[in-house]
DNA sequence: CTGTTAGCGCGTTCAC
DNA sequence: GTGAACGCGCTAACAG
């Protein structure tokens, strides 16, 4: 692979005049700069990002890590992710951390080797042990979705204590009173602000808590799928099962089919995270839909700023609104009114996603301030 | 951050010494080894890719370069590649190309001056004149999905003219005679291939090709569904849809719903590419499900052989066949005998994906041979 | 077993 | 306007 040296040389020129032509940094005469430029492009040159990157301490590339990428709502966080920082020349990359906080510190040390200029992250624990080299090597840091305690970084992520509020009193609003909670770990923030929302929705309701109706665990399918069983198979069953996201959505939707009980008629089932491609074969779900393509989009600009160092205050939360996608699930009827805000009616949802621009910008590289 | 002339200082060693210990190569005395571990937990040290990677010429970066990572085809194929990759000690870039040449040209440059050590792509045009530099840098590249003519490296696809042939058959054995298919950008081997299969399958059939009922555009939902909207239109419309894959059948699904069509019962609808999640809430597509994460565990393989330098051969063609999973969109009755190979039976397929282990490797990251 | 040395390819002073 | 020279942090000989 061609190096500055051999366009220097095939150009007649020094080294540094290749890179202050190929930098664009500098003065350089329209003579000099033609030579520069036709060796460049006979000798097919790329410049070495590597060797750039050790002289200007800088990789333009972010990482971002989220628990599973075939989730939608993060693929939708991607890009996100993607569609700010390549406008400002930077480029992703991804990490799956499978909800393991061992995998999840490996992949920040990685990271931190490969000089990521930041990082944005949805945490899978409740501490911040796995980031902690993060804050040591003082990388830039956003967390996504999830926030962990005592971590010093700006944060992205939806009200989930109202979220889960929202869709409670939905449920309580048609009659349930025996409704499940298929949570998922509660080492995680979003899990606990969904308990907690749930339960408060209760309390507002003056319905007593059955504590053998909330349940967590992971956030893998096949785990929601075996605690809904168990708590499906009890003496006084739900009516109504409130799934912690898509996913658990999924695992709940399997143990009901497995045991023939039909939704809405025997059971309810709501879910935060919509999952657009359902929706669009089939609008069942009744879901709040969270931001997520706004949520990596701002998530990013919150990193770009601590890049650059335009803001160095200390961390900002930044905490978006959902939307109540009503749809077949519960057997709530069309144009009925309902208890919450953001409400988005219409049972045959057309799942086209308000959140997601129709057309991507086109993200043209261009140099970071 | 901490250098190993730090460490080297710290634990009163030459840089040579660090080295070894850090990277596992040569001899190294206990108590050396002691001092400088204990050095470089001190300093917090993470030893700097860019310069590592300067030195040994390899980044132990590969980069996977998608259409589109929303897409759970692509998403899919990711998780494969990811999951082969890591257990190499190898990491993935991921790049959206948007179907855009342009874009596919400028993501190529840049994983070329990251000096990636390899490249998987689903390339987006019908030349490799976006793919030349890669050649020209001799940087190992396996194509996943499709192909383009005239580039030499190994390619890992399915069978789409025998995919194709497969969902003909089965929408004329149910008595269809009026098929309209719903390509992508002829552009793509991938379309090429499946109109040669439907086209193969109808003259089979002995019939007659109305040129109106086949529409080729770009891969886009929005696309889809105005050329479906258009056909439907039309004064003999077609008694069943073929969509090239699953966003061409969105788009084909929003235009039917808005036109009030139902389906089976008016139009029948399939597809290729399973969507798993919508599969999971409503098993409702008939559709060729490919085997996506195989491909993306297979194509990393090859590159892998290809980096190493464990194969050096001239290319190779994996090409993997696809299941046909029946379900409720095309009307067809439980049980009944298909066409074709490869055939799952069973409308309410459980949309579990047999292609995907429920339980990924773990993936300890390891030196690449 | 360990230290010295020489670059990997580039950007960046500092002279000219 | 341009070139010479240094060093970013690391690994790989080569001595010792």
């Amino acid at each position: 692979m061609a190096t500055i040296q051999d366009v220097a040389r095939l150009a007649g020129v020094s080294t540094a005049t290749v890179s202050r032509v190929i930098s664009g940094r500098g003065y350089v005469s329209p003579a000099s700069r033609e030579q520069v430029l036709a060796a460049a492009d006979a000798l097919g040159y790329m410049p070495n990002g590597m060797a750039r990157g050790l002289k200007t301490q800088r990789s333009g590339l972010i990482a971002l890590l989220v628990p599973e990428i075939v989730n939608s709502f993060y693929t939708t966080i991607s890009r996100g992710v993607e569609d700010v920082a390549n406008v400002s020349g930077l480029h992703v990359i991804l990490g799956n951390t499978d909800e393991s906080v061992a995998k999840e510190r490996a992949y920040v040390e990685l990271m931190i080797s490969t000089r990521v200029d930041g990082v944005i992250i949805a945490p899978a624990g409740r501490t911040a042990t796995s980031l902690e080299p993060l804050l040591a090597n003082s990388v830039p840091t956003v967390l996504v979705d999830r926030s962990v305690s005592g971590f010093p970084a700006d944060v992205v992520r939806a009200d989930s204590i109202t979220g889960a509020q929202t869709l409670t009193r939905h449920l309580l609003a048609l009659g349930h009173r025996r409704i499940a909670l298929i949570n998922g770990h509660r080492d995680t923030s979003v899990a606990r602000d969904r308990e907690a929302g749930f339960r408060t929705a209760l309390a507002e309701a003056q319905v007593e808590i059955d504590e053998r109706l909330i349940s967590s665990g992971t956030w893998f399918i096949d785990d929601a799928e075996a605690r809904t069983g168990a708590i499906l198979d009890e003496d006084t069953p739900p009516t109504a099962i409130l799934a912690a996201n898509n996913f658990m959505a999924i695992g709940a939707l399997r143990s009901l089919r497995e045991r023939g009980r039909r939704i809405p008629q025997d059971v309810a089932l709501a879910c935060f995270d919509d999952i657009p491609d359902a929706a669009e074969v089939d609008p069942f779900l009744t879901a709040l839909a969270q931001p997520a393509y706004t949520m990596g989009t701002l998530a990013t600009r919150l990193l770009l700023e601590r890049i650059s160092g335009t803001f160095r205050d200390s961390p900002r939360e930044i905490v978006l609104s959902s939307h109540l996608l009503i749809r077949r699930s519960c057997g709530a009827q069309l144009g009925e009114s309902v208890v919450g805000l953001n409400v988005e009616l219409g049972p045959d949802g057309d799942g086209r996603s308000p959140d997601r621009p129709a057309v991507l910008p086109a993200g043209k590289p261009a140099v970071l301030a």
